[in-house]
DNA sequence: TTAAAAAAAAGGTTTTTTCCTGTTTATGTG
DNA sequence: CACATAAACAGGAAAAAACCTTTTTTTTAA
């Protein structure tokens, strides 16, 4: 074990209580300092750029505005790989966790956890590179059997863009022009879903939707 | 203003790493100190009836399983008024402030305020009794107007009942048996809500009862 | 280039939703 | 009681949603 040296960690999360107070516990930790916040993405960028301040591990959080988790992991992935990026969200859902462990993320924890186990979370990432709690091991597994995997959760861009407009309150028709196909080819996809999710009509398919982060209210 | 005096503070959040956060924060403000978490209302309870810590303020979140954050102020403001209540919480919208302010709430915070806030609230809280941010103070106006407050978020009970069932895969012929009505009467309450709420269709009535709380995902 | 697979589209039908207007029934009030 | 008022219910009809099957077009890969 590393017991002597002092890693830098930064926070990217918009509520600022939760971030200013995050940082009060993780400066709590003997082995972790806050090097600086960030609101979101964008400014995260700023910060990395142009003040040349490279933590060891980034806390990043899913759901933020402007830049969000999944599009900043992705930058960071590509540019700063060797920043240790540990997602930090409220959501448990399998779909959300797969996503951001695909973008590059080292480490997913629930914001309900207990404080210390973020100490653990972040002594294991800087000594072994991952941290994987119980539930995303779980899901790891767990996305391993096709089924919801492949078939039910892995939605075609057209599929998507259809389930958003669908939660609105436009009729197929409508959506349908906008979406520049046919009216029957959009009822098409509405039967494909239907079948595939189970769902009985229009409602069921906003409720799975809403349950799945395919949109935001 | 009272400088010298510390007050304390119970924090009522289930989210751990939060909870633990906000205390390391709490205890830097001068005049505050953390005095015991607890994860939901009933824990609360348990806490201030068993162990008899009565804390000068309660932060109090809303979104909890078990009890929540609005049960939880009912109960309070019934056994304890001298306790002051703050609010903390994400959802920003009308109905969701109001309704807290209503059960007993002596402040209401959003989650992504600055730390500093959190320091001037606390001490407003125990210095006037009361603390309202900006967005609070102008919802407070925007509730006297009699419009949205008294002729659209005041439904009658078989009316939130028929929305909540309208939020699911059922027909209105179905939810019709469940209310031991007639087809057609159903059909006059959705006529009737579309019209106050400016809704074109079932989707809509949906995405309405989500924005505004009336059910849960 | 050609066969197979996927995506888009269509035809036709039933069910449900939505809309408009009017009637009956319960409920309370002077 | 008579009257007003709100809630429950109904008839009829157009629009949209939902369902099932088949065909055309486009894409992919062999």
């Amino acid at each position: 074990m590393s017991q002597k040296e002092e890693y830098t960690v930064a926070i990217v999360d918009d509520h600022s209580l939760f971030a200013g107070s995050l940082e009060k516990l993780i400066n709590s930790f003997d082995n972790f300092r806050v090097l600086f916040h960030a609101k979101n993405g964008q400014e995260l960028q700023q910060i990395l750029l142009k003040e040349n301040k490279i933590p060891d591990v980034i806390l990043l959080d899913i759901n933020m505005p402007v830049m969000d988790g999944f599009e900043t992991a992705e930058w960071l992935t590509k540019n700063y790989r060797q920043i240790k990026i540990l997602a930090l969200s409220m959501e448990d859902d399998e779909h959300t966790i797969l996503k951001m462990l695909r973008k590059g993320a080292k480490g997913y924890l629930l914001k309900d956890i207990h404080p210390e186990i973020l100490n653990v979370a972040l002594q294991e990432l800087v000594d072994r590179g991952y941290y994987h709690s119980d539930k995303v091991s779980e899901t790891l597994l767990h996305s391993l059997n096709p089924d919801e995997n492949g078939s039910i959760l892995d939605f075609k861009e057209n599929e998507l863009t259809f389930i958003q407009l669908a939660c609105s309150e436009m009729t197929y028709k409508e959506i349908a022009e906008i979406m520049n196909l046919s009216p029957k080819t959009i009822d098409g996809y509405r039967q494909d879903l239907f079948r595939r999710l189970k769902i009985k009509n229009r409602v069921g398919l906003v409720i799975f939707a809403l349950k799945k982060n395919l949109i935001k209210i």
